[in-house]
RNA sequence: GUGGUUGUAGCUCAGUUGGUUAGAGCGCCUGAUUGUGGUUCAGGAGGUCGUCGGUUCGAGACCGAUCUUCCACCCCA
């Protein structure tokens, strides 16, 4: 057989050492802080059911479905009349598996399906990878983790609080707080639609305003007045999106056009239970063009940016009310946000904002001579370990200077150099890799001073 | 899915209208230093120029396909 080019698909990637431990310590931050907040992680398989992805994200999610072919032969139930029906027709004949898109819709049908295990209101955190055939991008990659919390079974709007500040708690612990929680209710993107003349057309009136920030109000109203929309709403409409004023306002000046609402109702209620939880809403921003997940989120919408970093966003979520009654169990209404690790490794790795030590594989390297202080070595070694210090010995019997030129490039603190006149005294040469420092010592004093450390 | 873009040493990149043997910096290896890394100095290794095909006497350069990267649209973590 001839050698082949080693490769992976487009999109995926390899993660080395030191990008793992990298990826580590975001999900550690994130998951203390999920059981901090009291939700219980479960994990679903990698492939659903096709019928159970298909029809869940738009005619959009469905194209970006990983669709897995059948085994065996996958042929075997195709007619002619099949392939001439084209690809939508042959998909339901030799796929019936596909590769999970997000970590909300599995959840839905888990807790359909163990309904009777369950008790509510019920708290899950889920961290696992997820799948998308899109064209990468920068941040955007067809297989990448999704870290959720989602609660079900409970209408309350301090879920979503809950959330907020589970969200800060969150980055505040990754030391990056350039971030701005924005916030809207799609009851109001409903009724915002029918203001401006578009009734019923909430969707495409969503994707329009979504570009606010991108293309600007005059692309914007021109989409909209091409939907059909009256030009002086929209005036009036976007006059209110450019104040820049606090949460109470916008809220005021909101139900100044659309009245009563059960979305600027729910929205008060968010800030006063914020307020009273003790929480800050200094990056929450109110933002009435935010349009998420438009195919299943009901109620309050999140989107968390990145303030200085050029990528989309971080994290994100939202309320869905009937996620459960597509799999035949009605009135469970629920509230998740899904945090982005790659993004948020992409984030900090350009902020540089990982701590050094996340990348140091033991505290301390045995270095020795020769087979004899090596064979010594490896009592120290055990003794080291007991004591709760990660420590190595070098493995081979090679020149002094390769060992610390190892210690060195994988960035070891600390090293314990053994020869002859050590084993005969019992006290080593203890170095400090970084300042350059070196004493003698005994193994009591190496492992206090380590401890100390 | 549509339109564009990128690919040369481990990394970042040069490479003239198509012309001998494809370069630099950094990194790597060896030595100066047979009990001390990160500094310095000297030497050395490393490339089927993304892949396949075409044009040409001759292709890293031109053409086509394909893969990959990044960007815009769409959508999204």
């Amino acid at each position: 057989m001839s050698t082949q080019k080693p490769s992976i698909p487009k999109g995926t990637r390899d993660f080395g050492p030191e990008e793992s431990s990298r990826r580590n310590y975001i999900m550690d931050i994130i998951k203390s802080n999920f059981k901090l907040y009291g939700f219980s992680q479960i994990e679903t398989p990698a492939i659903e059911n096709l019928s159970t992805l298909t029809g869940k994200y738009g005619d959009e999610g469905d194209k970006l479905l990983f669709k897995i072919i059948n085994s065996g032969d996958y042929l075997k139930n195709v007619t002619t009349d099949d392939l001439e029906g084209g690809s939508q027709q042959m998909l339901s004949k030799i796929s019936e598996k596909g590769l999970r898109y997000d970590l909300t819709v599995p959840f839905a049908r888990f807790v359909v399906q163990h309904r009777n295990d369950i008790t509510f209101p019920f708290k899950r955190f889920q961290i696992q990878p997820v799948w998308r055939a899109d064209r990468p991008q920068k941040g955007r990659y067809r297989e990448f983790y999704q870290c959720d919390a989602d609660i079900v079974g409970t209408d309350s709007l301090w879920n979503e609080v809950n959330l907020t500040m589970l969200i800060q708690d969150v980055f505040r612990d990754l030391k990056y707080e350039q971030i701005t929680i924005k916030i809207n209710h799609r009851d109001i993107l409903s009724k915002l639609a029918s203001f401006v003349g578009l009734p019923g057309q909430e969707i495409p009136f969503c994707v329009a305003i979504d570009k606010l920030d991108k293309i600007g109000d005059e692309k914007v109203t021109e989409e909209l007045i091409g939907l059909g929309a009256d030009s002086a709403k929209i005036a009036e409409l976007f006059e209110i999106f450019g104040k820049e004023d606090s949460s109470a306002s916008k809220l005021e000046a909101i139900a100044s056009i659309l009245g009563s609402s059960r979305g600027i109702d729910e929205l008060k209620d968010y800030f006063k239970f914020l307020k009273l939880a003790g929480g800050s809403d200094a990056n929450v921003e109110l933002d009435f063009s935010l349009a998420r997940g438009l195919t299943y989120y009901t109620g309050v919408i999140f989107e968390v940016k990145a303030n200085d970093v050029k990528i989309g966003s971080i994290c994100g979520g939202g309320r869905y009310d009937n996620l459960t009654g597509v799999f035949g169990m009605e009135n469970v209404s629920g509230v998740g946000i899904s945090f982005g690790l790659d993004r948020i490794y992409d984030v900090l790795t350009e902020k540089n904002l990982f701590p050094t030590s996340v990348n140091q594989p033991v505290d301390a390297l045995i270095l020795h001579f020769d087979q004899e202080s090596f064979e010594h070595g490896l009592g120290l070694l055990a003794k080291m370990r007991s004591a709760g210090i990660t420590c190595e010995i070098y493995p081979d019997v090679i020149k002094i200077k390769k060992q610390f030129n190892y210690a060195d490039k994988i960035g070891i603190p600390y090293t314990i150099v053994i020869g002859s006149e050590e084993i005969k005294t019992g006290k080593y040469a203890f170095k400090n890799m970084k300042s350059g420092e070196q004493q003698t010592l005994d193994i009591n004093e190496i492992i206090q001073l380590i401890q100390n450390d």
